[in-house]
DNA sequence: GTCTATACGGCGATAGAC
DNA sequence: GTCTATCGCCGTATAGAC
């Protein structure tokens, strides 16, 4: 369960914690770009380098391995947004940060970004146990969080719940959505400026939406 | 081409257009549920009453089928969009509408949102084209009409485009995200309320935004 | 641990009778 | 237009040699 065990220090299962490793990164990518059953465990594997049947040897089945790779999305996920909801700290300052994490999560994992969201959209069949396990807690917290605020006069009453739901979908289309927002721009990717339009935009919104008249 | 005929007036076809209607109907909801490569072509066919022989008839290949769907979904959404992007309307009034309109799309056909976000998360692969020509067009128009009302100073100063890449990802996501939203609110269903609050802290958020100091 | 070979099922698509 | 029958491919998974 403690497999967010990256450093190269670390000797025990070296090789195969190496050969995981770049299994799952490959998978990433095509079960995001393909989606689950649109995936032959045998292109992973290509792509991976290695045969098809060495791979289910790491692996045992394909759901096995899509179980794994969103492990992996939580994990990286929730390392960069956990420390980040602070009562405390002033609201703005914690949005901003928010939707930066966030966008850069977008940014820097899209394919990550996408298998989550292609899990959400067929309604979590196999994940949903999961999310209700680790994602909604923290999102409750957050929920709260801007309650406190709200109750103590630190931001406009507006709906917490919805407030945080937008937060998301707007960070999270730049990874999903990137290909309309391509075709709109007419670019072949998004580029560091585009983020730093979004994010300029998303953290202005914000901003005003929380403002204290 | 000009299929958009579902007036029951019209007799030539009746029987093979209803049978149609029927087979896209149903596998909107499928395809939106399991995806592409995750639908099988019986399964369309048994939910709706005949046998996947059958079904074939009317459309000879399964990528045939899904890319009607997706045509039936543009021309429902681009008949409730077109009428709304108004250069002469007042700003906060138009954007109002069309918060109105892409919400109340994702609440009626939540299905419909979802093949059509699938696509897009997956890149596109099978419909960029269409996209290109029916989608991309009016969201430029719709841009561009934001950066008149900017020139003429009648909203304030914000990036146009990005501003409707996040009224896009606020308002679909209560179709895509939907399962997680009932996650966090402990609910088996997204209610009328909730459309409600959303809606209200949607306009809200851009009626803050676009507001002249 | 890695490879070869293969079992097994499911699915898209076609052919042809009625 | 609808049905029965069937082909052929692909994909997961397993067995067993090295």
């Amino acid at each position: 369960m403690d497999s967010a065990d990256n450093s190269k220090v670390t000797k025990r299962h070296t090789g195969r914690d190496r050969v995981e490793a770049g299994i799952v990164a490959t998978a990433v990518r095509i079960f995001a770009e393909c989606g689950y059953e649109g995936t032959a465990v045998a292109a992973i594997a290509e792509a991976a380098g290695l045969s098809k049947q060495n791979l289910m040897y790491y692996f045992p089945t394909k759901q096995a391995l899509y179980e794994r790779v969103l492990d992996d999305v939580l994990d990286d996920w929730l390392a960069r947004m956990e420390t980040l909801a602070d009562p405390a700290g002033e609201p703005a300052d914690v949005l901003r940060a928010y939707v930066h994490a966030k966008l850069r999560f977008s940014r820097e994992q899209p394919a990550a970004s996408r298998v989550y969201a292609m899990e959400m959209i067929g309604g979590a069949k196999i994940y949903s146990e999961q999310i209700k396990r680790r994602v909604v807690p923290l999102l409750r917290r957050d929920i709260e969080i801007f309650e406190q605020w709200i109750a103590q006069g630190r931001i406009a009453a507006v709906d917490a719940t919805h407030l945080l739901f937008a937060l998301w979908a707007m960070t999270q289309s730049y990874a999903d959505f990137s290909a309309q927002m391509k075709l709109v721009l007419g670019q072949d990717e998004l580029t560091d400026a585009d983020f730093e339009h979004a994010e300029q935009l998303i953290t202005t919104m914000v901003t005003r939406t929380i403002a204290v008249d």
